[in-house]
DNA sequence: AATGAATGAGCCTTCATTCAT
DNA sequence: TATGAATGAAGGCTCATTCAT
């Protein structure tokens, strides 16, 4: 083994640049086709080099997918990391969905994140990454909502915290196979159920205005 | 064309279960496999007949998986239609949770039903009859929320109903998610999810117990 | 698995047709370019046949090269089987010694025979099967020579049939390697050889005559 | 063409310096791995430079085996000439043996040996080259072979010395394949076929013990 | 109506070889 | 000299689909 195909050990820039022109052409196939359906040759092509080239960053097709999968965890993550204690999380919402509606082949994917699902279903080791971040996820973002309602002079117990941040966590993630199936769902509905919802689950007190 | 591989015009009684058989045979290999992942040969091997026969009743593997898309759609309006005034939805819906959790390969199944979903943002046939079929599950879940709501009283304007109906769907819906990357969550959060969830999407009068 | 690629079970008589007509053409494959430099596209072609067809009956390419392998083996039991007590060696020696001079594509070969050698050295499933034939080989034909030296009414011990049926097989053995590197090697020494060597391993009474 | 990379004119002392880095980490590799098996990649590791640097010393692949060859041959012959009359072959045979069923990757190797000979049956080249010097290795070993009866007393004709110096190359060259075939013979085997084996092909006066 | 043998395009992957640096 | 990234032609194998029987 010469190549550094798999992630041990120092990689050079130009080896994570090229790592990146892969990765960034896969996620673009794999929205476009899927994890299967997207060949390595059109994989290929869309990052601009040859089949065989991309075998010296990744070890195999499956490989790709799981960095892809990573990297779409750790995104994930930031997003959660990112929430700040005021944060009103209706505007995030509606524009994730709309970016869901709209399948954007670079940012994040409702279909690609629905394959992820069900590639966990049947490859062990995506699922071990996906518990992991999930895991991580959870809490992140639970501790987010005990914090944000302790600065709104809110207390919940754990328990408390725990299923509403369980349900919202549902709710968002049933918003992307709303996405998927229904893309041009009239958006006052969802305006109307986050309007309504969100404070079942968040219970801060009234912003002004919608 | 001699076949009547597409559905239109007359069928004999022989060749509808002809077909049921195939379908039975391809869901379970989906199930197990997935769309792309399950063969012909598996579906065939698992109805018991030729995979030259099959062509005889389905066009080609899509068309069979349109057929069962459909087929779990039907299945899907049914359980809405199956539900009475009366129903209270928690036991439905944890039973839903546990048999998605052990992706049982009669039963509906959660990575089915993503599959499904993400299918039909590369396939415009089945993004159509999802659509379509979402459409009326929508309404006849609305309805079963109207006529639920009405029945205990509690009057609802149709824009309340929506969104309710609108935010208990993606909650379920999200489950199926959860119930695929969390295959061993602690079900107390999920009983605890939808004790407190539950009442705020469906105002009835408290049941006494759990 | 519908196929029946690999040897459990009943066979048809078709399927044991097509078996030895890919047997046939890989043979003279291996034979032309070697087990690695055949391709399973040059087996198929020359076999007339589509590449797929070959993996209804060989679970992949070494297990044809193991089938082909096991086919010499038995080739060559049969040989030893078919020698009587009488036999004189001299004439089949020399026979055997032209046609792996020759290298004909459908006959025992040399360099298949080498080549098979020299791959056992790194296929564990291959060294078995060579392993498990040649101790049969050699006790056949240890046998052979003890019976063939009492009908002469000449008694060796154990060890010394050993010793001499070993070294013959050295012998004849290292004749497959001259016959491939010296393919016009005059054939007056070969006789000599024989004429000398045989009875000095096989000490029968004369025979009149050359 | 501005590369010596094949070997007509002068050469500097750094190329063959560099030629003999590559041949000996190609050796190391085709004695573990096979001619074909063994990849320029790992010839290139094992020699500790790039791969693109071996194009400059040697055309290509086909042109390093054929060097090995060449070497191996050469090291043969070396091995004829430091013969001397009094030599008693059988340590050197048995050492010989053992060394095969080792198959040291530094040493001459069975396998390698005999792929060898193989590569000699589709490759003209290399069917000259070990031709050639098969039959410097023939003389050189028959005229050892008289020059050590003769210091012994014991005078042979021409064709007698021919038939032993042929017989026993076959035996030992036998011995190859049965060191690759027999891992694990039982030495005593070999002891005894060549403690009456080697008098009757080598008809020196007795020397006294084993 | 039914079989299952047969096809062949296409997939993932490897590796000898080249070439810009 | 030397590097090692890059190429691209195969190679082994799979599988949806067809077709002779």
């Amino acid at each position: 083994m010469t190549q550094n195909a798999s992630g041990s050990g120092k990689v050079s820039k130009r080896a994570q640049a090229q790592r990146e022109r892969i990765l960034a052409a896969a996620q673009k196939c794999f929205v476009e086709y899927g994890f299967h359906a997207a060949s390595m040759a059109s994989i290929s092509e869309a990052a601009g080099m040859s089949p065989g080239l991309i075998y010296r960053y990744f070890e195999n097709k499956d490989s790709i997918i799981l960095a892809i999968i990573e990297r779409q965890l750790e995104e994930g993550r930031a997003n959660i990391a990112a929430l700040r204690a005021d944060t009103d999380l209706k505007p995030g919402i509606i524009d994730l969905f709309r970016s869901w509606q709209q399948n954007y082949p670079d940012a994040m994917s409702a279909p690609l994140f629905l394959e992820m699902t069900v590639e966990a279903s049947r490859n062990p080791q995506i699922a071990e990454a996906l518990q992991a971040t999930d895991a991580v996820i959870r809490n992140d973002f639970t501790a987010w909502m005990k914090r944000t309602c302790a600065s709104n002079g809110i207390h919940l117990s754990d328990e408390e915290v725990q299923w509403r941040a369980f349900s919202l966590k549902c709710f968002i993630e049933g918003l992307a196979i709303r996405a998927v199936r229904e893309p041009d769902l009239d958006m006052s509905v969802l305006h109307n159920s986050l309007k309504a919802m969100l404070p079942l689950l968040l219970p801060l007190p009234d912003k002004a205005g919608d």
